[in-house]
DNA sequence: CAAACTGAACCTTAAATTAAGCTTAAAACA
DNA sequence: TGTTTTAAGCTTAATTTAAGGTTCAGTTTG
């Protein structure tokens, strides 16, 4: 997720950073009320963190502001111990949550999971499909020709990634991000090692398809030399 | 259901926790006015029990200032007896029901009952079946072939869970929110200790059927690694 | 011009490593 | 007390690594 973390302790604040971005997100940090509020104004990011107390305005009139503009990103909102009139006030102008200083730092962690996972299941999880291959998210089953076929977890997620845009070349760049979380840890050879068992299950799964859809079933995913991958564009094509 | 008790006689509170707990409820308990008009604010509970007398915020303020931030949940209050005046404040306040205290425990789960009924939005607790397992919310049963098995509350509610969508695999994460009520304190162990239970319960009672339903009945519940767990879905694709 | 060469990108497989999940008993809780 | 959670050792599956093999595009050489 894309984080804006507004707090104007900078060790703390670094702190925080670098624990989110250890869970995969990306995080920009701003010290400074004003600064704040025209980043909400100017970005869609997918959550926002903010401290109650900050120089120049304070959470309230920012949060209260953006609202105003519809930016809805949801919002963990900072403060004081005991602040309990801060924290009403906070829920009234549009937080979505709040947490108490000082907070452990799984905790916090914990909330922005939550609140991420709320706003996500809002996305469609819908059963997607391309040409024989159809894949169902929430009951975790791939089906090519109607046959179901059981993946690892990573090559479901990865090919999960290539039918949601079937024309789309993806980098390992790209792939890393999206299947692995970070592109960090991750060596060409993982990804390629998983594309390769991938390729298998699926072409065998084509062959036991009555109609044909390629000339060689190993070649479902496609690779573009030097770009990326792709699921096969005739698959798009041929399909309605 | 997803229950907030608002409450600060602890003793009371706790009573009425582990019996709600019994029939099959997920209890959130809070002892404090103020933190109990908070926890309204962030979370989407199904139903809120509230005492109307209640250290630093009355049970009126808090009801009507979410009322006015558009919580819709039904809300059951407990006033003390003959207080006349307040219940009908609190009917005005947006209260759906009220109880004199004090009350007999089987008229609160009545009148829970009741009011989860009466909202819209609840879940119905009709009976459900699938395959040779049968589950009613309502009497706290459940039934293997005909014979009925007792299950301690989580096992139940974790079940019921699976069983109300069979196809559908529930993240650990998942899990812990809806049996548990938060993913906060709950580990992986501890679901999969419950998951471990639940499934020698099941496979023993699936022995004693006539017919065979799986191969192997230690199996009535599915892991799907890295995924998660749902019912096995042959039980599911051969009924009906 | 074409055959051979070269280095980079990519593929494949099996072994090694790491992670996910299971189970039981004991501890903690209520 | 009965239930839930934790802890520890275990089992099994998924992932990564490693090593050698291909393919491709561009370049050199016969």
């Amino acid at each position: 997720m894309w984080i804006l973390l507004v707090e104007d302790e900078k060790q703390l604040a670094s702190s925080l950073k670098r624990g989110l971005e250890e869970e995969g997100h990306v995080v920009e940090v701003v010290h400074d009320g004003e600064e704040a509020e025209l980043q909400g104004l100017v970005n869609d990011y997918d959550m926002v963190v903010l401290d109650w107390r900050l120089p120049n305005r304070d959470g309230k009139q920012i949060l209260e502001h953006w609202r105003a503009e519809d930016r809805t990103f949801p919002v963990l909102m900072l403060t004081a111990l005991g602040d309990l009139d801060h924290k009403v006030a906070g829920l009234d102008a549009g937080a979505d949550d709040y947490m108490g200083k000082p907070f452990s730092f799984e905790e916090l962690l914990a909330r922005v999971r939550a609140l991420g996972r709320r706003s996500s299941e809002m996305q469609n999880n819908d059963p997607v499909s391309v040409g024989p291959i159809e894949l169902d998210l929430r009951k975790h089953w791939v089906k090519v020709c109607g046959i179901k076929r059981s993946l690892r977890p990573k090559e479901f997620i990865l090919l999960e990634l290539l039918l949601n845009e079937p024309e789309t070349v993806f980098s390992k760049t790209q792939i890393a991000e999206r299947v692995w979380g970070s592109a960090y840890y991750v060596s060409d050879n993982t990804i390629e090692a998983t594309i390769s068992t991938l390729r298998q299950k699926l072409a065998e799964s084509f062959e036991e398809c009555e109609e044909e859809f390629l000339e060689d079933n190993s070649k479902v995913i496609e690779t573009i030399r030097g770009a990326g991958y792709r699921l096969n564009s005739n698959l798009t094509q041929t399909n309605e």
